[in-house]
DNA sequence: CATGAATGAGAATTCATTCAT
DNA sequence: AATGAATGAATTCTCATTCAT
């Protein structure tokens, strides 16, 4: 099959609307007739196009992924020190969180479920991230200063705290209402990165008192 | 309303089951018959102990975040170091985490889904929370080392920390399969008290870089 | 589950209903909304009761099959001449279809159709009627008079012969109208008798012509 | 409207492809979706090609019924005796229902479903079909052995003695599965042909008794 | 407390058909 | 002839909830 511009459209229209939608009332707890309407699409479409309303969330979840994982890519592999790495991609990935909030927010909130059918096709994903993380991060860091750490804890680690402000956010809006948004992200930025390094560099002088 | 020993059963019986298939599934994606069929109980119970399906959940976050909240003031008020009241409100926290990991799953990710009925109702809890964490670690922090960091950015971030293992958990056991539980859960904790108590001291002396 | 006396007069006025629409319309033709209103029962108890459309087809089948089968045992078993529980057989076999004309052409028009779920079903059926017609009709068929017929030949053909009448009931009677039921239907069943029987015996004295 | 090669191919690949699936499964319960992909054609050629799903369908009763009534045409008009052409017709008619299994197969489910724009159809067929039994069987029966029996009984009689083996072959097969294709079609031509007329010619001696 | 029955709305999906290109 | 897109109705089934017993 291939699509024309009016197809593309179409499609897009409706991904649009079910990343809006998704994150804002949960995948399962969105019907696609209220996805239909609000994408001024007609219903039959979405299976039309992604076979199934699954089949529309996997896509989703794959444009974030692909986006998330290129970002790895780009600022994790390469021959600079893995501070100054992870400084440049915890940057990067937060502003990514920022533009894709919603994507994120669908990503954390679909990722515990059990679900046969994606739990393999997000396996696959984790897998790869984990590579890098071991690689570029966990590595290094044993042989400059001795700390051993398990990149299938340290990974989900940096991901939460780069996220804690995206997933708490309907929660802290309610406490402290939204608004000088550049700065507050920049700050943010900062904490994270700051705590994250400060923290892995004050783990190697007390790496047995933990 | 007064229920006999055989109704606390019963009503026992629905709450475990929910908890174990929200967490498993979501709360949207679960349904009552499948939950009164696992439950071995009358569909119809569940509405004659809760009202509603909604009405469920929210005894369910109740629970959650009634014995968060306790911990919370067990550890962070009094009079010790905001230092030491951490490391021990970590330690208990990240204890009751494992301990209540389904309920911890499901706060996570009905968290950021924006049901009126259930906002107000978080909201509350948040505040609450929000006020410790202020007062025991903010205001501290600014007057003995000059950092400042607002609660609803430390809060969520600390929480993420600590949950991070939770919330990933489906994904790190496809890499990574589970087992050793004892001891990993002592490392984990110790990892997270150490980043967090080193980054937010190594903070300290750089503060205007960020 | 048990059934209320309430509820055993819906399940039978699904039944009835479905059993008329599925004979007028075929199985796949008739909608459970249409069935719903017809029976003036809610749509969602046909689920309820039945589990699903199919499941209501199951329960129609074996019902009908539970009675034919019956009637072979009755009839077939026994001391008494080959020919003689033959001719009572067909007599009340033909009576049955006649009662029972709408389960018969569902029966007729499904069976041929290959469904998965229902085919193992069908065969179970078919065995048991098969092990009858071999020790009641094709062994002593062979012993007295030499001829030798396979029973899964002239089962089937027995039975085509005894529902000629009721699979093409809708084309004879668009040349035919329909009246004087009850004399006809003692010819037709003498007809079929004569010409089962006398074939067979024909059959003897000229076995090796064929 | 003329077709050009190209266009000819796709319409046969439609039509062998639909009489293969809705002897399998059915009309009522085959897609146009499916059909159209197995066929490996575009699902709008369908309705070009034959206006309607029910289009499609008349086409191939018609191919069928054509065939058929050519048969009879050929083997039972003219002046041999009504006995010796029955013989001819029997066994070229259960040749042409093996060499067009399916067709017969839809003919049979699908004959017994009142569908008005269909009935007609048929009914026009089976009123020319009956004129040539009445006028080759029946009224040559009455004239040389005195046995009176309707053109609307014996013509289904003998088309479902005819069709049995495929009408119940799914069932059948469960129990014998198929093999020795050749042999099996005779020994089956030879009985059915036999039953038939011996039964017919037994009832001239006890037409009374009945 | 507990049960089986019932309800009406809504779920996702598939349907046959049409049409512009 | 053929294609991809679109449509609106209909499909089966499940939903949470209610109620009489």
């Amino acid at each position: 099959m291939e699509f024309t511009q009016k197809g593309i459209d179409t499609k897009n229209r409706i991904v649009d609307t079910a990343i809006a939608l998704f994150a804002k009332k949960g995948f399962a707890a969105t019907g696609l007739r209220e996805l239909a309407n609000e994408a001024e699409v007609n219903l039959a479409m979405i299976n039309y196009f992604f076979g199934s309303k699954k089949g529309l969330l996997k896509d989703i979840l794959d444009t974030f992924f692909t986006g998330y994982s290129s970002l790895m890519q780009q600022h994790l592999r390469g021959p600079s020190k893995p501070e100054v790495k992870l400084r440049h991609f915890i940057r990067h990935a937060v502003e990514y969180f920022d533009e894709n909030r919603d994507g994120l927010i669908i990503v954390l909130t679909e990722l515990p479920h059990e679900d046969p059918e994606i739990t393999e096709y997000k396996a696959k994903w984790a897998r790869k991230m984990m590579i890098i993380v071991r690689e570029e991060i966990c590595t290094p860091l044993k042989e400059t200063s001795g700390v051993v750490v398990s990149p299938v804890v340290i990974g989900p680690l940096l991901v939460s705290m780069m996220s804690s402000r995206f997933l708490f956010a309907p929660i802290i809006e309610t406490v402290n209402p939204p608004g000088l948004k550049e700065e507050f992200l920049d700050k943010y930025t900062d904490l994270v990165t700051g705590i994250f390094l400060e923290g892995l560099s004050g783990l190697t002088h007390n790496q047995d008192e933990g």
